[in-house]
RNA sequence: GGGCGAUUAGCUCAGUCGGUUAGAGCGCCUGCCUCACAUGCAGGAGGUCGUUGGUUCGAGUCCAAUAUCGCCCA
C-alpha cells in the first residue's frame, strides 16, 4: 500500500470523529468491573463558542481520558452544558429588541419559552466545535444545569440549606448591575481603575456656625445621606459631633456622629454617610441608626427619594447635582482622583451598591469543610500555589448572594403566603400555605445564580440525589481541569457542595491551567478585539497539530501565549509522521506479519532504538501522571523526529535495500523492528494526535487489530533495555556527526565522497568503528574506512578529534588551509576554555574537599578527556602552521 | 495598599534534586530536490539567563533588595 506524499487532515478529522462517536467508544460503562476514571467537564456556557480557553481547557481533559482509557480505564468524560443565566438572558433579549420587543412584552411565561426555543435552535454551537477537536466525551451522558433532573438536584440542596439555617433572606447591601437589573455576588463583580474626580462639598452648619466641608468620588449619592462621620479621635471635629448639617439640595437635618471606620488621614475626615448605597456606610448606620433612603430605582435612575432629581440617569443626576452645587457656591474644589469601580461581569457596566432584599447562602461553614479537604490533603491543586490563592479567598469569604432578578434560571423554591405572611421552602410547589391553608400563595419571583447550580456539577450530572450506580462508581471524580479565573466561582463552590451533601471531594486532583493569551500577553476577549479563533487555526493546519501545540505550550504555572508559527511547525511535524509511515510501508513488502521480536536476533541498532523507545515510554507516563504535559509532548516529539526518523531510520535503508539473500534475516528483523516502533509511538502520540494516530492505525493494520483509541497504552519492556549498545550507539553517532561537520564547514559537496581514517588506541572505539563501517559510510558519506591506530596525517587531511580518536579526511586539492586553521583554532578555543574551567575548579581544595566525590570524579575523567583531546587538536594545528 | 507570577537566543518558549559545553521551534547564514518527507536533509551563527547583593566548593536554579511587565484581591 502507498500513501499520498504528505498528510492532508480534513478528511481523516471528519471521518473518525463520526465513526468513533458510533461506534461507541466515548461511552464508559458504570457496570463493567474496570478501575473508574472520571473528568466532569468544566460545563461551557449554552451561548458560548469555542475559544482559545476552550481549546486548551479540553485538550487537556482529552489527552488525560483518552491516556487512561487506554490505560485500560473505565474513563468517563462527562459533557454537558451551563444554563448561564444573564449571559442566555442578554442574548435573547437582545435578539427580542431586534424585533422591537421586550421581555415585559412578552411576559415571564412566553419569555421562557423563547429561550427554550432559542437553546434549541442556536444553543449549544460548542457542542460541534468540541467534536471537531476530538474530544472524546461520553455524549449519552450529556447533561445541562437546567434540565430535570439537575433542577431536581438543585432545589434539593436549597431546601436542605435553608432547613439548616445555611440559607437566609437578608435586607443589604448587595452589587447590582441596573442594565442586567439584577443582583450580582462579589465575585461577579470586577473592579477596574478609572480616572474619576474627588468632589469637595459645603454642609452647612444647622447652628449657622459655618459649614463643613465633606469629600465625595460620587456625589449624587448625596441624594440618600443620612449622617456625617468622623473618627471619634479626630480632635478636629470633636465639637461636631452630635451635632446636625444640613444636607444641600435636599434641605434635609443629618446629624453628624463619631465611627472608628472613618479614616482620618483620607479626604477631610468627614464622612458623608449613605446607608443605602455604599456597603461602609450601611454597616455605619446599622450601628448608629441612621436611616436608609433608596434613591435608585432598577435601571439605575433617580426615584421619588431624590427630590428634583427623580427621573435623571445616575450619571446625569451627577453633573446635575455637582452644578448645583456649583451655583449654590458649596463646591470648594475638585479634584482628580483614580479609584476603583465595580464592573458587571456580563455586561460590564458599572454597579451600583444598593439595598434590597436578597437570599443568601451563609458560607463560613461550608468553607470551613472546604479548607479542611485541601489543607489535609483529600484534594490537591496542580501546580501545588494555587492552594495559597484558593486558602486565601476561602479566609476571607462572605456570605453568597444567590438571588438574581432573572427570569432564565432555576426559580427559587420559595413560596410566600399573602394571608398569613408565611415563607415556604419547599422543592415541591406547595398547593397551600402550610400554616394558614391559605390557596393564597405566590412563588419568589428570583432565580438562583447559575454559578448555584453549577457547584453541583460532578454530583448532579452523575445523577445525585438518586443513588445510581454511575455516582457510586464514578464519585469522587479523578480531576478536575480549569483554569485559574474560576477558582471561587466554580472550583471552591464544587468543593463545598461535594462535601456538604455526598460527604466527599468532588474530585481528588485539580489541574489549574494556564489563560491563553494573545501575543502581547494580553488575555483574549472580544472587547479587546485580539480573539483567534480556534476552529480558523484547526482548518489551516489540523487538529492533530493546534492539539498537539497547546499541549506542548501547557508549561505548568505559565500562560499560553500562542504563536501560530509554532503550529506551523507542529504541522510539519505531522507530515514527518506520515512520512515515517510512508516510508515503512513502502518496505514491509508484501506478506509482512508481526511476530515478536527476539532480543537475542537484534543489532545494535535496533538494540538502540527499542531502549530508547523504553525511556520515551516511561518519561510520556511519568509527565502524564504528574499534569506535565508539555513535557510528555516534548519527548514524543524529540523521541520520533531525532531519533527515530534522523537516526534509526537512515541506519535501516541499507539492510531493507540490500537484496542479497545474505541479508535477509537483518532486513525480516528491521522490518519488525520498525513496525514495532511505529506501533508504540503512534500509542503514545494517540491522546494529544487523535485523529491522524487513527488513520495510520488503520493504513498499517493486519486487519483485527481494533481501534488506537482503545489499544493498551504500553509499558517499558524490561527485554528491549540495552543501556551498553546504547552508549555504543551514542559513540557512533558521534563520529558520523564529527564528519558531517568538518564535511559542512569545509563546504564538502555531498556527491564528493571522502576517505576516512580512524586513528585510535581505544579497543572499543576501534571495534564499533570496525563494525559499523557501513553505516559511517552511509551517514557521513564517506567512501573507504581505515582504521589506523600509527596513521601519520598529511597536512591536507582535515581533522576531527573527540575521545580516545582521531578522525582524519584527507581532503587534498579540496582543502582551504586558512579555513581549516580558522576551524581548529575555533575548536580550540572552546576546548582549552572548558579545559581551564575544569583545571579551575579542580585546584580549588574547598571544591575537591567539599564537593561529593562523584562529582570530584567525574570533573577529573573530564579534565583527562579534554587535555587529550586538547593536545591533539594543537598538533594538527602545529603542522598547518 | 495586600498577594501571586514572569523576566533565558532576533521572535515564541522549555530548563525536574543547585553539579558536563543552558535546550527546542520559528527566523537567519552555508550546502543539498540523497529512491519517506523541500511541511524535507546536513552543517553553522546567535545567550555574561532583567539588575545588584548574599548563601554555597559550585547559582539560570536557593535567599534578599531593586527595575520592568502582567494577573488577582481590597
Amino acid at each position: 500500500m502507498e500513501l499520498p506524499s504528505s498528510y492532508d487532515p480534513k478528511e481523516v478529522e471528519q471521518k473518525w470523529y463520526k465513526l468513533w462517536e458510533e461506534g461507541g467508544f466515548f461511552h464508559a460503562d458504570e457496570n463493567d468491573d474496570r478501575e473508574p476514571y472520571c473528568i466532569v467537564i468544566p460545563p461551557p456556557n449554552v451561548t458560548g463558542n469555542l475559544h482559545m480557553g476552550h481549546a486548551l481547557n479540553n485538550t487537556l481533559q482529552d489527552i488525560l481520558t483518552r491516556w487512561q482509557r487506554m490505560k485500560g480505564k473505565s474513563a468517563l468524560w462527562m459533557p454537558g452544558m451551563d444554563h448561564a443565566g444573564i449571559a442566555t438572558q442578554n442574548v435573547v433579549e437582545r435578539l427580542l429588541r431586534e424585533e422591537g420587543k421586550s421581555k415585559d412584552d412578552l411576559g415571564r411565561e412566553n419569555f421562557e419559552k423563547r429561550v427554550w426555543e432559542w437553546k434549541e435552535h442556536s444553543g449549544g454551537q460548542i457542542q460541534g466545535q468540541l467534536r471537531r477537536l476530538g474530544c472524546s466525551l461520553d455524549w449519552k451522558r450529556e447533561r445541562f444545569t437546567l434540565d430535570k433532573g439537575l433542577s431536581r438536584a438543585v432545589h434539593k440542596v436549597f431546601v436542605s440549606l435553608y432547613e439548616e439555617g445555611l440559607i437566609y433572606q437578608g435586607y443589604r447591601i448587595i452589587n447590582w448591575c441596573p442594565r442586567c437589573e439584577t443582583a450580582l455576588s462579589d465575585i461577579e463583580t470586577e473592579y477596574k481603575d478609572l480616572a474619576g474626580h474627588f468632589w469637595h462639598i459645603k454642609y452647612p452648619r444647622v447652628d449657622g456656625n459655618g459649614y463643613i466641608v465633606v469629600a465625595t468620588t460620587r456625589p449624587e449619592t448625596m441624594l440618600g445621606d443620612t449622617g456625617v462621620a468622623v473618627n471619634p479621635e479626630d480632635e478636629r471635629y470633636t465639637d461636631l459631633v452630635g451635632k446636625k448639617v444640613m444636607l444641600p439640595l435636599m434641605n434635609r437635618e443629618i446629624p453628624v456622629f463619631a465611627d472608628s471606620f472613618v479614616d482620618r488621614e483620607f479626604g477631610t475626615g468627614l464622612v458623608k454617610v449613605t446607608p443605602a448605597h455604599d456597603p461602609n456606610d450601611f454597616e455605619m448606620g446599622k450601628r448608629n441608626n441612621l436611616e436608609e433612603i433608596n434613591i435608585l430605582d432598577k435601571n439605575g435612575f433617580i426615584n421619588e427619594n431624590g427630590g428634583p432629581y427623580r427621573g435623571m440617569e445616575r450619571f446625569e443626576a451627577r453633573r446635575k447635582v455637582v452644578e448645583d452645587l456649583d451655583k449654590l457656591g458649596l463646591l470648594v474644589k475638585v479634584e482628580n482622583h483614580d479609584h476603583s469601580v465595580g464592573h458587571c461581569y456580563r455586561c460590564h457596566t458599572i454597579i451600583e451598591p444598593y439595598l434590597s432584599k436578597q437570599w443568601f447562602v451563609k458560607i463560613a461553614p461550608l468553607a470551613e469543610e472546604a479548607i479542611k479537604a485541601v489543607k489535609d490533603g483529600r484534594i490537591k491543586f496542580v501546580p501545588k500555589n494555587w492552594e495559597k490563592t484558593y486558602f486565601e479567598w476561602m479566609y476571607n469569604i462572605r456570605d453568597w448572594c444567590i438571588s438574581r432578578q432573572l427570569w432564565w434560571g432555576h426559580r427559587i423554591p420559595a413560596f410566600y403566603c399573602d394571608d398569613c405572611g408565611r415563607v415556604i421552602v419547599s422543592a415541591e410547589d406547595p398547593a397551600a400555605c402550610d400554616a394558614c391553608g391559605s390557596k393564597n400563595i405566590r412563588q419568589d419571583e428570583d432565580v438562583l445564580d447559575t454559578w448555584f447550580s453549577s457547584g453541583l456539577w460532578p454530583f448532579s450530572t452523575l445523577g445525585w440525589p438518586d443513588k445510581t450506580p454511575a455516582l457510586k462508581k464514578y464519585y469522587p471524580t479523578s480531576v478536575l481541569v480549569t483554569g485559574f479565573d474560576i477558582i471561587f466561582f466554580w472550583v471552591a463552590r464544587m468543593i463545598m457542595m461535594g462535601l456538604k451533601f455526598m460527604g466527599d471531594v468532588p474530585f481528588r486532583d485539580v489541574y489549574i491551567h494556564a489563560l491563553v493569551r494573545d501575543e502581547h500577553g494580553q488575555k483574549m476577549s472580544k472587547s479587546k478585539g485580539n480573539v483567534v479563533d480556534p476552529l480558523l487555526l484547526m482548518d489551516e493546519y489540523g487538529t492533530d497539530a493546534f492539539r498537539f501545540t497547546l499541549a506542548i505550550f501547557a508549561a505548568q504555572g505559565r500562560d499560553v501565549i500562542l504563536s501560530e508559527k509554532r503550529i506551523e511547525g507542529y504541522r510539519a511535524f505531522c507530515n514527518k509522521i506520515w512520512n515515517t509511515t510512508r516510508f515503512i510501508l513502502m518496505n514491509l513488502g508484501e506478506g509482512f506479519a508481526m511476530t515478536d521480536i527476539d532480543p537475542a536476533a537484534l543489532e545494535p541498532f535496533d538494540r538502540w532504538i527499542l531502549h530508547r523507545q523504553n525511556r520515551a515510554i516511561e518519561d510520556v507516563s511519568r509527565a502524564l501522571e504528574e499534569y506535565r504535559f508539555n513535557e510528555a509532548a516534548q519527548v514524543i516529539y524529540d523521541f520520533w523526529w531525532g531519533e527515530f526518523c534522523d537516526w534509526y531510520l537512515e541506519l535501516t535503508k541499507q539492510r531493507l535495500y540490500d537484496k542479497e539473500p545474505s541479508a535477509a534475516k537483518s532486513s525480516a528483523v528491521a522490518k519488525q523492528v520498525l513496525y514495532h516502533v511505529l506501533r508504540t509511538s503512534l500509542k503514545i502520540l494517540h491522546p494529544f494526535m487523535p485523529f491522524i494516530t487513527e488513520e495510520i492505525w488503520e493504513k498499517i493494520a493486519e486487519g483485527g487489530q481494533g481501534r488506537i483509541i482503545t489499544a493498551q497504552w504500553p509499558v517499558a519492556e524490561k527485554k528491549f533495555d540495552f543501556p551498553a549498545e546504547s552508549e555504543e550507539a551514542e559513540i557512533f553517532k558521534e563520529i558520523v556527526y564529527k564528519i558531517r561537520n568538518v564535511r559542512g564547514e569545509m563546504n564538502v559537496p555531498p556527491d564528493k565522497k571522502a576517505t576516512a581514517i580512524f586513528k585510535s588506541r581505544s579497543a572499543k572505539v576501534a571495534a564499533i568503528i570496525e563494525r559499523e563501517s557501513a553505516h559511517i559510510r552511509a551517514l557521513a558519506k564517506v567512501e573507504k574506512i581505515t582504521l589506523d591506530a600509527a596513521y601519520a596525517p598529511d597536512r591536507t587531511d582535515a581533522v576531527a578529534v573527540m575521545n580516545d580518536l582521531e578522525i582524519f579526511l584527507p581532503l587534498r586539492d579540496l582543502i582551504d588551509l586558512d579555513k581549516e586553521k580558522a576551524r581548529l583554532s575555533k575548536e580550540i578555543d572552546r576546548v582549552s576554555a572548558d579545559l581551564d574551567r575544569v583545571e579551575k575548579k579542580l585546584g580549588d581544595e574547598s571544591f575537591t574537599g567539599k564537593a561529593p566525590a562523584k562529582v570530584v570524579q567525574k570533573e577529573k575523567e573530564k579534565r583527562e578527556e579534554l587535555s587529550g583531546i586538547l593536545s591533539k587538536l594543537r598538533e594538527s594545528l602545529a603542522k598547518l602552521s
